[in-house]
DNA sequence: TCTCTTGCACCTCCATTGTG
DNA sequence: CACAATGGAGGTGCAAGAGA
């Protein structure tokens, strides 16, 4: 009898409008994908496809039973994220979570904690763009993605966690001159996050509030990069202090607070309703130790 | 109880086929 | 010709059963 499984490569296809399309959505090859779909047609005894030349669409079938597929599929991972018990039982299947670079290694570490104590939970981790893991979010590729802070109102369907925020701090090196923020920022290479990003966007605010004019030298997209090109003694860059970074202990870096209010990088979680459980589970094994963050407990429709 | 064998399910790889 | 689905061969992982 076909699975759950078998009944998400069928809603990626009916998504996604092909076969191959639909195998790299669901991590199988194409052959796989078909074979999957030959057996539930079997199953069910009717054909599901209509399959003209290298084209398949759905059939008045496919097309009849997929409100019902994907309501199994929603019963199913409601099934595996509620139920208030904390056992393997309702924490198996394959959780999809896509994060933002600066947390990405945070994020596999703790995958890797929570794969211990839930070792039926298949769980894929990837990085990406704040952006592009909000489009594969509505998409349905991806069960929650850790990222900064959306300005735009939310879809009901998906929920909004606050981790912690970050503040915006330059990042000098360690050698250069013992000068405030705004001294440093006029007279170094300024390097400049992506401003088409929301950390690039905040970033962008944060220095208009220092009232500096800077020499940009660079953009880039990636916190860590920047903070190396410091490390080097590139220029200078406003980012958020990373919370999950050794920068105040690093012996090239300089942390220093800037003088005029900015607003902080909230970082936090979406995440479809079905996904919640088992990703507070992993929330509260990442985030509850710190002490200088809100908890991860506010939520808004 | 442990180890080995067997069967099954499911996968990938690769060649083939059909079509725009 | 490129692309997408199909089919066959073979590999892998796992559970169940048999035997030491």
């Amino acid at each position: 009898m076909s699975s759950i499984r078998v009944l998400r490569t069928f809603l990626a296809i009916a998504r996604h409008g092909s076969f191959a399309a639909a195998a790299e959505h669901v991590a199988l090859t194409q052959a796989a994908v078909g074979l999957q779909m030959r057996t539930l047609e079997q199953d069910l005894n009717q054909a599901l496809f209509d399959r003209r030349g290298r084209t398949v669409t759905l059939s008045a079938n496919g097309y009849a039973l997929l409100p019902r597929v994907e309501e199994l599929v929603a019963r199913y991972a409601a099934l595996a994220s509620q139920g208030g018990s904390d056992t393997d039982a309702a924490f198996s299947g394959t959780l999809s979570i896509g994060a933002v670079v600066s947390v990405m290694g945070m994020m596999a570490l703790r995958v890797a904690r929570m794969k211990t104590s839930h070792p039926q939970l298949a769980v894929r981790l990837f990085s990406g763009k704040s952006f592009e893991l909000f489009d594969r979010l509505e998409r349905g590729e991806v069960d929650a993605a850790v990222v900064a802070q959306p300005t735009a109102r939310l879809p009901q369907r998906l929920q909004w966690i606050t981790l912690y925020d970050e503040p915006m701090v330059l990042l000098a090196h360690r050698d250069t001159a013992p000068l405030d923020a705004p001294s440093l920022l006029a007279s170094r290479p300024f390097l400049r996050f992506d401003p088409s990003q929301r950390t690039g966007v905040l970033i962008e605010q944060a220095l208009r509030r220092q009232r500096v004019v800077v020499q940009s030298l660079l953009e880039l997209n990636s916190l860590e990069t920047i903070a190396e090109l410091v490390r080097q003694d590139a220029g200078v860059a406003i980012v958020p202090r990373l919370r999950h970074s050794s920068w105040g202990t690093d012996p090239l870096l300089r942390v220093l607070p800037l003088p005029a209010e900015t607003a902080p990088r909230t970082v936090g979680v979406l995440t479809r309703p079905e996904a919640l459980g088992p990703v507070r589970v992993l929330l509260n094994g990442q985030f509850d130790a710190g002490s200088t963050s809100r908890s991860a407990a506010q939520t808004r429709g």
